[in-house]
DNA sequence: GCGTCTGTATTTTAGACAGCATGTC
DNA sequence: CTAAAATACAGACGC
């Protein structure tokens, strides 16, 4: 059916139904500026600030899709919190009132994934997206809308993954619309030729910005300058008067440590200014965040302490329970600092009075380099608060008056980085070919052109060619490692070609597992090498210092057990010791070493060892797979037990326990060492004499798990 | 001779997506 | 092409 623009009464009912359910009886100006372009039904790219209400064009476009159209949509962000926070956000305002049926569906165990097809919108991650394509989901090419967050992201590592979806989905669904939300860039105009879409471009921010540098003791901004004096530092001395002010700050550091040691300098200015309410509060939230894990690592306990101060750091080492809570009570205005890495620029909107940025530096590949201005803006962004403040003040520190000088003209009146495709990456491309093949957007050189000359990078490079001379040689590639045959004719994915592609993985890694899977002397350690040598688990884990001849060593007496040629590698592959340690690392794991130790001898922070956990569990799964596929039928039993292994931290002596909910390492530990070994023997053994184990709790709900299963 | 302090050389450095699949207080 | 803070280490110092 065919659907002309929609008449002006339902029109009407949509700007309605949004103004009711947001609370607000009239749209700001950027937002009205997006409904006279056509929001409703048109196509747009809308560029601007952070926190300039860009959720409620997204909202207004959906709805009008949803429920004038009978269309689905999709929303897809760059991270996960993200796509869950809007998911929540969305559901609560709009569900139940209207019966929209609203879904996430993440990489994340917790987030359902079922029944997507029923649903009106669905909130996903980039990567999600595409892997769903990857499935076949049917529904994909039944939809009238498509909001991408976060669009300008097109031009970082994960932007050719957008890029394909974005591609593939257009392909898919030839009249859906496209509503694409960006942040102020100067190609937007680019970007919007590409998607077939009007620009939109506003600089309304509901709170107004103040960009200034500090330096000697004085925050210059370009039209004024306000002295605050220099005490200790130039944090403490700005944050020392945004307290005097009753104010907030956000510092941005680039390292971890220095997120967390910041944070034990700015504690020392909060923690006797503390009210009485805040106190009670913040003790709580400190309780909580101690005792995220059943037993707390040392680093828990430096985040309890310091919440309770008043003052807190935010990285990726941080839990995600404690990222949080810490988030929460900074939001409540009881935490008064926040010293973070990039973690919260990138995140979900946690705005504050100031921002300051102690250094616009940071180390890469190549060395240290700027940070680019986007990113700059980025955290700037963050600054001032609706409804507490009049202004938001992003503060540089500068040490000298060329510093001064030249941030001004850099970061602040500097233009910010373009958003250029990134799809001309040889490995990108691999990935997405293979992808591309094996979903049959892709099946000859003819259809190659068709589709290559959709993307954005052929907008960019003034056609497809790039791209075309690439994938010749990658064609071959895939070709030479079994997941694809070519002819002049045709293109095709191999079944294991597209088994890869749904498991997401890297074809390069896939290969290398498939080759450590086809040795014939394998072991436990083995495996655990295999997952995390795989080039998933970058970054691996740096060898302390002294102990690289000592590894090299093992390496050597091991190499029977290494599913890799070790004597050619050792010259080629440098990263081969911290590979290894990654592996030792991952076998502690596995032989129930604690935690905090853990934790303490690879020098490795909870958040992060948790994520490295994840990665291996994914791995481990992908490695089963891969052996299924191929029919290496040796491997199944061990796969599946490492996998369960790594799921849980135990050895294997556990496993039955760990079925159980509630029972992890620890608990599953304590009932083995009681004597209750099975399944069978907790069935058999007295609530009571469980409870001397587990507490009360715990001991019931597993009991009655095994009621439940009679 | 041993523990502690101090100055200097050396080292280290952000983030986070994906598979599968069940009914939680 | 750019930095800065934490840590390891060597030597000095006091008892």
């Amino acid at each position: 059916m065919e659907h002309p623009e929609p008449e002006a009464e339902p029109e009407h009912k949509i700007l309605e139904l949004v103004k009711k359910h947001n609370g607000f009886d009239a749209f700001n100006p950027m937002q009205e500026k997006c409904i006279s372009a056509g929001v409703l039904w048109k196509s747009l790219v809308v560029s601007s600030p952070t926190a300039s209400g860009k959720t409620v064009v997204a909202e207004l476009a959906a709805l009008e899709s949803i429920l004038n159209r009978h269309k689905k949509v999709v929303y897809t962000a760059p991270l996960r919190a993200l796509a869950s926070e809007h998911a929540e956000d969305f559901r609560r305002k709009y569900s139940s009132a209207l019966s929209i049926k609203a879904a996430l569906s993440t990489g994340d165990l917790d987030s359902s994934g079922a029944n997507l097809g029923q649903k009106d919108m669905i909130f996903t991650t980039y990567e999600k997206a595409d892997s769903l394509l990857n499935h076949h989901a049917e529904w994909l090419s039944q939809l009238g809308l498509l909001v991408i967050d976060e669009l300008h992201s097109i031009g970082t590592d994960r932007g050719p993954t957008l890029e394909m979806l974005i591609t593939k989905l257009r392909f898919l669904n030839p009249k859906m619309r496209v509503l694409g939300l960006s942040a102020t860039i100067p190609n937007a105009k680019e970007l919007a030729k590409w998607l077939g879409a009007d620009l939109v471009e506003s600089d309304y921010r509901p709170v107004k910005l103040r960009e200034g540098i500090f330096l000697d003791g004085t925050i210059h901004f370009s039209d004024s300058a306000e002295e605050i004096g220099l005490e200790k530092d130039e944090v403490s001395s700005i944050c020392l008067d945004t307290l005097a002010k009753g104010k907030q700050a956000l510092v941005f550091v680039n390292t971890r440590r220095t997120s967390e040691s910041t944070a034990k300098k700015l504690a020392e200015l909060t923690e006797n200014l503390l009210k009485p309410s805040e106190q009670i509060a913040l003790g709580k939230a400190a309780k909580q965040a101690l005792n995220v894990l059943e037993t707390p690592t040392q680093q828990c306990e430096t985040i309890a302490s310091l919440i309770r101060r008043g003052a807190c750091f935010h990285n990726a080492g941080l839990l995600q329970k404690q990222r949080e809570i810490i988030e929460e009570m900074f939001k409540k205005n009881y935490l008064k600092f926040i010293s973070a890495t990039p973690t919260l620029a990138a995140g979900v909107n946690l705005p504050a009075f100031r921002v300051i940025v102690q250094s616009p530096y940071r180390y890469t590949e190549g060395g240290m380099a700027r940070i680019p201005v986007g990113e700059y803006k980025q955290m700037a962004g963050r600054a001032g608060r609706p409804k507490y403040d009049a202004a938001g003040e992003a503060i540089l520190i500068a040490k000298t008056e060329i510093e001064k000088d030249d941030y001004f003209d850099y970061f602040i009146n500097g233009k910010v980085e373009d958003a250029d495709s990134m799809l001309g990456s040889e490995s990108q491309l691999r990935f997405h070919i293979l992808s591309t093949i094996a979903t049959g957007f892709i099946f000859d050189l003819d259809s190659a052109e068709k589709f290559f000359l959709k993307t954005f990078y052929a907008l960019q490079s003034n056609g497809a060619s790039g791209l075309f001379r690439k994938m010749t040689s990658i064609v071959k590639q895939l070709e030479e490692m079994g997941f694809a045959k070519a002819d002049e004719n045709r293109i095709e994915a191999t079944p294991l070609g597209k088994r890869v592609a749904e498991l997401y993985l890297d074809p390069l890694s896939a290969f290398s597992m498939m080759n450590s899977l086809r040795k014939n002397k394998l072991n436990d350690f083995s495996y655990l090498f295999t997952i995390a040598g795989s080039l998933e688990f970058y970054p691996w884990l740096s060898v302390p210092r002294g102990q690289e001849a000592e590894l090299w060593e093992k390496i050597e007496s091991e190499k029977a057990f290494l599913p890799i040629d070790v004597d050619a590698e050792r010259f080629t592959d440098n990263d081969l010791p911290a590979k290894y340690w990654t592996s030792v690392m991952l076998k502690d794991w596995i032989e129930e070493v604690r935690e905090q130790e853990i934790v303490e001898t690879y020098k490795i922070q909870p958040g992060i060892l948790r994520m490295k956990l994840q990665n291996a569990d994914w791995l481990a799964y992908s490695c089963f797979e891969l052996a299924k596929t191929l029919g290496l039928e040796v491997h199944f039993a061990p796969l599946h037990k490492m996998r369960k292994r790594l799921q849980a931290g135990i050895k294997e002596e556990l496993i039955a326990l760990c079925e159980l909910r509630g029972i992890g390492r620890v608990r599953a530990r304590r009932l083995f060492n009681a004597g209750v070994k099975g399944i069978a023997d907790v069935k058999r053994t007295d609530v009571k004499d469980l409870e001397k184990v587990l507490g009360q709790k715990v001991a019931v709900k597993v009991k009655g798990q095994l009621e439940m299963k009679k």
